[in-house]
Order: structure tokens, then C-alpha cells, then sequence
DNA sequence: TATAATTCCTACTAAATTTGTAGGATTTTC
DNA sequence: GAAAATCCTACAAATTTAGTAGGAATTATA
């Protein structure tokens, strides 16, 4: 149950766009050094995260990423898009591996806690958390 | 952020041994046959329950496993034993870790996350949860 | 229009962790 | 003393994670 070092290397780099934002786009090799992250490991954090639609890019010289609305980003939808859907137990989201679902008692524990994990990112939004 | 298989056995050792909470033992065959996983391995897996006290054992001829008060186990401590702690990111625990810790963004999240996690998981006995 | 700085994309490798197996020692009942 | 059980530790296989590498495509600017 630890968290990947894709999600807790990504959510720093949404925290470093967060606080940017509006100022252009930041380059690859600036963010990787914020970070203290390899630039190769951070770009493919940051295509991930890209491809989720939650950092925007310009390509090209003078070119690099950047975030359009830190307030309407959650903590969840980040984490989320890094972190295998956050699907703690596989039985919550693969419904066949569960035949006896409603008869197992382990089974409701594993869905609460999805439940309440997810909920408690989803109530924080990128913009909450740099200020502080 | 998967929970390991053994935490998952796990809890379902501990639901099959407070259904029969003061029938005496249960041995390992019965238990492994119950969970559906080999005899050695559930037998590893209770071994960390009973030495974390979640688990009560007998030995010799007519031996076996039992729990002594489910009302008293959370889900939580079972958890905690199987899965190092539930600590979600290294930087929560070992202070050492995180020299930045007050001025860092995502730390905040992570020890929150924590005690989230933590604190519904604790908030449930095994009790509680075969009775559904 | 060439060049340099940038993002984009995919394949692969190394390290770490998880999952599970195996063997034998010890204890207790009958 | 034999059988049935728990106890304990070492190790192997499988899977996942973490990180590296190389090159293609794009764009500003000199």
C-alpha cells in the first residue's frame, strides 16, 4: 500500500505548475530540477499527466508545460491518472473476480475504503494545497 | 497503491476466525482451506497476526488458531501488521526523510491521506463487519 | 533556411518487492 | 512413541516499479 514514486514525484510537479500559473509555459529541464528528478523520468511522468489532460503543452523552443486551471484540478484526478485509478483491490473495479461478492465480508471493506480514499483527494484541489 | 495479497488473505483469516470466535481452535488446514491459499502461505500470514496478538494459538495434537475478542480487533490494526504499518510514503515515518516537511506542499497531503486512511479503517471491529 | 531548444513517443533494462514454496524443529495429545 | 498440529527461517519465482535511452517531430529565431 505504498504510494509509486510516479505519484508523489507527479503531484510535486503539479504543485510546482500550480504555483506558476499564468506565467507560460515552463520547460522540461526547469521542472525536472525543481523536482530533483532525472528529465527523462519527469517527461514521462508529465505525458502521463498531459495525455489526462491535466497539464497543457507547447511544443517547440521557448516551449514547455503548463496548467490552465489549478482551482478546477483535484488531488484525486492526479493522482488517479499516475496511480493505476487508485484501484486498491482489484475486485473493486473487475466485477468477474468477485463472484461472491455480496456474500464477502472483506469485499465491503475494500470498496468503503476506495470510496472514502477517493473522496477525501477529490475534496482537495491543487490551488487548496500550495497555499499553506 | 495496491494492498498486498497477504493483507488481503489476512483479513479474511481474521473474518473465518471471528465467525467461530469461542468454538476453540481452528488448524491451518481448515483456515487455508477456507481462504483458498496454500497451507504454508496462510501459515505465514497468521504467523504476523499472532505475533502482533490478533491471533491466539494452541499447539500440539488438536491444535489451532482462535481469536479472543473480535469486538476489540479493528480492521485497521490487522491491516497495520500485514501491510508495514499502512505508511502510504516513507516521508511520514522517517522524519529524516523530509528535512522540508513543513514547507512542502504535498507532504500535507500525504499525512493527511494517512490519517484518513487510518482513522475509518480504525473505526471499524471485525465484529461490525461480519455481521452484514 | 539551418540550427537549437524544446516536446513527443516507445522500447528496454535494472532494481526492488511481492508472492509463494520448502524443510525441518518443537509441542502436545492419545 | 506416533501423529497432528504450530513454529521459524531461508530461499526461489514472478511481478511490478523505477529509471534509462534513443530518436522523431515541432517551433522560434538568427
Amino acid at each position: 500500500m505504498k504510494l509509486s514514486a510516479k505519484a508523489r514525484y507527479g503531484l510535486k510537479v503539479m504543485c510546482y505548475l500550480a504555483k506558476h500559473e499564468g506565467e507560460g509555459p515552463i520547460s522540461l529541464p526547469s521542472i525536472a530540477q525543481e523536482i530533483d528528478a532525472s528529465e527523462k523520468y519527469t517527461e514521462q511522468i508529465i505525458l502521463a499527466l498531459r495525455k489526462a489532460d491535466l497539464v497543457q503543452a507547447t511544443r517547440g523552443m521557448s516551449g514547455g508545460y503548463y496548467i490552465e486551471k489549478a482551482d478546477n484540478i483535484s488531488v484525486g484526478a492526479i493522482l488517479r491518472t499516475l496511480e493505476d485509478d487508485l484501484v486498491i483491490v482489484d475486485c473493486i473495479s473487475d466485477t468477474n473476480l468477485c463472484p461472491n461478492k455480496s456474500s464477502c465480508s472483506t469485499h465491503v471493506v475494500w470498496e468503503n475504503l476506495y470510496k472514502e480514499i477517493n473522496g477525501f483527494l477529490d475534496s482537495m484541489s491543487l490551488t487548496s494545497i500550495i497555499r499553506k
